[in-house]
DNA sequence: AGGTACGAAATCGTATACGATAACTATGAC
DNA sequence: GTCATAGTTATCGTATACGATTTCGTACCT
């Protein structure tokens, strides 16, 4: 685990196409941060780069633009998808209710076994905390909530809590936004969430304290700007 | 209003490139059933009959399959997604959330003028269904809740609920699996879920109730199926 | 000096062309 | 009669090429 890009695309084994290895190939430097947000994508440097020509590469970047990665504009060009205050919390809300409802649905399908090792991240990024690592801390909550969806029996929900995921990643609110006092917070909030689905508590409570948990670090980060 | 094919695509106005042309044209056709599910959509012919060559159609073609209105498989080609019934249930199970997140959020914005407008569709809806009109129903159940989402302010939200309903349209789930009873049902919901408005319900209840109008739609067509 | 207009460079958008892959068909063996 | 196999056709995937559009720089005018 502790990947960086998640997505339903990267799973394909053998022949990739050229456009697929394009796609995957630019993702993965934008959620990595090797293109920053506002990087100018100019196509054919792109296409040099990875040996392909140009074609699979537009394509590669018009599905980033479908995913909310890269911003596409006639005639100029594309761009990594900025640092929009706005876009952050609409996709920090957006996130707060498929997480949510992923939770929500996936909860009575979590196995003790899963809730163990959903412990064992949660008590990594306690460390984490004190080492000072926000990018793991990152990583690793990505690994927590990961666990809770093995089973979610919706992948459309699923793929939307995964576009939030990269799109966030983006923007790298993570790091710059890292809010001290909220992490402790999130950690807590982890096990809060690990009890109530251990002890089979209703859809109802589980959805409003997993939406509630990211809806905090949306709230924590609003208040440090207003 | 009344329109068939719904999204945040088709807002430009002069200089639209072949691409965006190709997208809209292919996507008209699923929707209004032109193209219907397990259609082989032909790159060549559909660029021929377009007048356009394979590149802006190829592109087109994927920005759909993003969406999910087509399947794409390499080297195979591409068809006008399929019929699946567990699709239904996971578009609808999604549509049900993103919708009751959406009417939620809308709520509070939304006027006396607007939920007048509101009224009257649903008045319109109820004369369809003494004609037995289900297109025209579908069509007016749409802009029923286009009204409550008019100021939603959640863009990526309403872009879900969007493509839920596209999804929707290409499965014509609508004509096929109109079951009678649902219909009158729906039309009262609606009338509930405006006086809670009206009143200022709490953003919870709202949700709830926006949320169980969809899911009910969904029951009702599994227990005929199961 | 500042602004405007013209021209050059960069980049995108699309067409055409061809190699690669899969689907189809026909032929022959068992 | 059925199955396997080889050849043909259809279609996709990608490269290359060129026209269209924008952007940037420079020279000229005020």
């Amino acid at each position: 685990m502790t990947e960086t890009a998640v997505g339903s695309a990267g799973v394909e084994s053998a022949a990739q196409s050229k456009s697929q290895q394009a796609y995957a190939a630019v993702k993965a430097r934008i959620i990595e941060g090797t293109y920053t947000p506002g990087y100018r994508l100019v196509l054919a440097k792109i296409a040099e780069d990875l040996g392909f020509s140009v074609v699979p590469v537009r394509e590669a970047i018009r599905r980033l633009e479908a995913e909310g990665l890269v911003k596409f504009e006639r005639n100029v060009g594309a761009t990594v998808s900025g640092i929009d205050p706005t876009e952050y919390l609409y996709t920090m809300q957006t996130l707060s209710i498929v997480e949510g409802a992923a939770t929500a649905l996936s909860a009575p399908l979590i196995d003790s076994v899963a809730i163990a090792r959903a412990r064992a991240v949660n008590a990594e990024m306690r460390e984490c905390l004190e080492h000072f690592d926000p990018v793991r801390f990152t990583a690793l909550n990505q690994d927590f909530h990961s666990v809770l969806f093995e089973h979610c029996p919706n992948p459309h929900i699923l793929d939307l809590v995964h576009r939030g995921w990269n799109r966030l990643a983006s923007l790298r609110s993570s790091t710059f936004r890292f809010v001290p006092g909220r992490a402790q917070e999130s950690v807590r909030e982890h096990e809060a969430l690990l009890q109530l689905i251990e002890n089979a508590a209703d859809a109802d409570t589980i959805e409003k304290a997993a939406r509630q948990h990211r809806a905090a670090t949306l709230d924590a980060y609003l208040s440090t700007t207003t």
